[in-house]
DNA sequence: TCAAAAGTGTTCTTGATACACCCATGC
DNA sequence: GCATGGGTGTATCAAGAACACTTTTGA
């Protein structure tokens, strides 16, 4: 089958910039194209919307084929639309960012996309396309954004320790923090609960670790609480 | 001529949210629809983008074409993808919003498209598609970009006074604020520039009228300044 | 002389920053 | 017993918030 129009469109894509976080770097996956233009060139996950999904459904379902990540958080970006983006054709992408916590992902991800693979942010390879501009808009967004909403947590596993949360601000905002500061600040908030279990890892002294109370994160903010970082 | 393809395609349209500032107030500048759907309701000026042009350049194009405004600041603030946004077919829209000094633009406008007109923000009428989704988010994008960047001299004429920025301000924060903490954080900056003129406006002291001194602005931006309100 | 908006400083409170030592564990 | 990262409090400084009266003009 095929469809006629009166004038030519644009194709519209959705890509996705997916970063992790892992020994105390931040990370985004690429993969390795198959295809020409571009064949064996490294960029971000990403394809084609169908006629009939959203623009959020069409970057989850590419996620999933090209990644095997799934529930991830995800959010929009920006559109690219310059008019050469693409040697093939004119091509519009919607841009996204994921944030997945590589803990719970790294194995299934593995199998799933043999073809994938997670690069530390400061060490990434050429990218295909305009794919350079797409992941230098993200991570000026996360860094902006982890300042005044408490996104972070997406990067950590479920418990996590001060320090962890600590280290991984620190690889976004690519700026040292001090320690009893940011501890007196984040845990002034009151949404980190402490568990009662420790983290032994290692010989020095066990850590406390918490969780991120996402519930009351919600209700604080419907009564004008900001989170500020 | 007509354009074949493998895959049924999405159209692709822009549609700019257009911020004025008038009589103490924010204003939106719609455009009343000739056509169906929704004919005769009230919209947001925009229109398909061009295979040959960038997304930038449409909603441009379509601002120019619909309401007669050019040279404006413009910015790209999200795109809209739900399934059935259009009755008639899927299309997903690249939202803008753009800020004109009204004084300037006003009478252009005016002859240009006989069917635009300004609504203040408070009193806007049922707009067509998800239209009104599209100005909230723009109005959220305003209120959060004009605490950090400058960009409300955009709704200004070239001179005015401390006490119109000042209610330039609580019109779009929806917030009142204080003079004198207002007049001292502003000024602090050093990027408003006395002028010699003053503005004499009724029976009262004649005001001091300054500019915004954007080249300083630049200048100081790239040292790491960070403009905040 | 009155109404209406312009202009101007100080105090208090709050949050940001800077900074150094003891603790619990594994080897 | 020593190396390693975990954990804690205070003093200083800067910025934000609260607040009331005088000035200049036109009617």
């Amino acid at each position: 089958m095929a469809y006629n129009y009166q004038y030519p469109r644009a194709a519209l894509t959705v890509d996705c910039v997916v970063f992790g976080f892992d020994e105390s770097e931040l990370k985004v996956l690429l993969i390795q194209r198959a295809l020409d233009p571009f064949k064996g060139k490294w960029a971000l996950p990403g394809g084609f919307v169908r006629v009939d999904e959203t623009l959020d459904d069409a970057a989850r379902r590419e996620l999933a084929e090209e990644t095997g990540l799934e529930n991830v958080f995800l959010e929009q970006l920006y559109t690219f639309g310059t008019v050469n983006r693409d040697p093939r054709e004119r091509v519009v992408s919607v841009a996204h960012y994921a944030l997945v916590k590589l803990t719970d992902h790294k194995a299934k991800a593995a199998t799933d996309a043999a073809n994938a693979q997670w690069f530390p942010i400061s060490k990434l390879p050429k990218l295909a396309f305009d794919h350079a501009d797409i992941v230098a808009a993200a991570l000026a967004r996360l860094q902006g954004k982890v300042r005044y909403q408490p996104i972070g947590f997406e990067l950590l596993p479920p418990k996590f320790t001060l320090s962890e949360l600590q280290h991984l601000y620190e690889a976004i905002l690519e700026a040292g923090l001090d320690k009893r500061n940011f501890r007196k600040k984040v845990l002034g908030f009151g949404l980190l609960m402490p568990l009662k279990e420790t983290q032994m890892a290692g010989r020095h002294r066990p850590a406390q670790l918490f969780r991120f109370d996402a519930d009351k994160y919600e209700k604080l903010k419907k009564r004008g609480f900001n989170f500020e970082l």
